[in-house]
DNA sequence: CGTTAGGATGAGAAGCATTATCAACAAGCT
DNA sequence: AGCTTGTTGATAATGCTTCTCATCCTAACG
């Protein structure tokens, strides 16, 4: 996720993107929201509160942002790329509701070491993993649990 | 992946498939693999083996197989669903190469139980996780940087 | 401050994996 | 053998993502 997987050789100027009002708003979008989101809800998210960026350029922004380490992406179960502006920028996981979307953000030390262990025990180089918990959140547990017919 | 997300309630007959040419096409084709394949990827192998067998069909049984936690699913980095029967229908883990898709199955129980308390510390219930290490295998590695100029 | 070059955008087409549809077929049972 | 019902195959449909290209706008320059 985190993890730069972009050994781009340092000799090319660095490209930095310009500043538009797309990307702005996508970066907007992107601080007012705690969950993760697929390219199009960010896009009908940011259609219904009046910027108008429109589909292919919020792939565009997204993946670029995701490029340069700006935000987090990972697959939901359906294969889905999702996006979130993560408040720390150090390696972490993730525990996501699969109801409502909350992610609570954690971190994992033992099991990055054990990870990288596992690796070098096989001889694997150029290593990176993914480590998330699907879950239902107390709140979604306990307002679709509220009968149970015998 | 492997774990049963299927809450059925125990109250219908169990509707075992039916052993059609087809679904055993797929078994053998899956004994013969020892890596990860997606659904286009086996399709095109079994119609190389002369087992004609249409690609829906193919996803359908595959999914199925799935389902009844005969084969292990992940997605490999573009989303997409690879399969593979794993020799320990235990719960486990892979070590995944990014080069040749040669795959390692990895235990890690203390993983596991991380896992579990992390998700319960939070208040979540219905857990399970995904845990992947994707790297370049010994063989890969050695192949791919034969000469490093300095 | 006006001009300019090239990256960025928008709208739609295109690509691709996956799923749905439905008539024809065949496994398993009596 | 005959019947019932799950399966299959061919294709259409769906939906996410990427590509194309004419137009627009940012950033830099004169």
């Amino acid at each position: 996720m985190c993890p730069g997987g972009t050994p781009r050789a340092a000799a090319a100027a660095p490209p930095e993107p310009r500043v538009t009002k797309q990307r702005v708003a996508v970066g907007d979008a992107l601080d007012t929201l705690n969950d993760f989101v697929t390219t199009q809800e960010l896009h009908r998210l940011m259609a219904d509160d009046g910027a108008s960026v429109s589909l292919a350029t919020t792939y565009r922004i997204l993946q670029s942002l995701a490029d340069d380490g700006l935000v987090d992406v990972l697959r939901n179960g359906d294969g889905e790329a999702i996006y979130r502006r993560c408040s720390v920028s150090a390696h972490h996981h993730h525990l996501l509701c699969r109801n409502c979307g909350k992610a609570v953000e954690i971190e994992a030390p033992a099991v990055e070491a054990w990870a990288a262990k596992t690796a070098a025990t096989h001889g694997f180089t150029s290593v990176n993993h993914t480590v998330e918990i699907f879950g239902i959140c107390p709140e979604c547990s306990a307002a679709s649990q509220p009968a149970t017919q015998p």
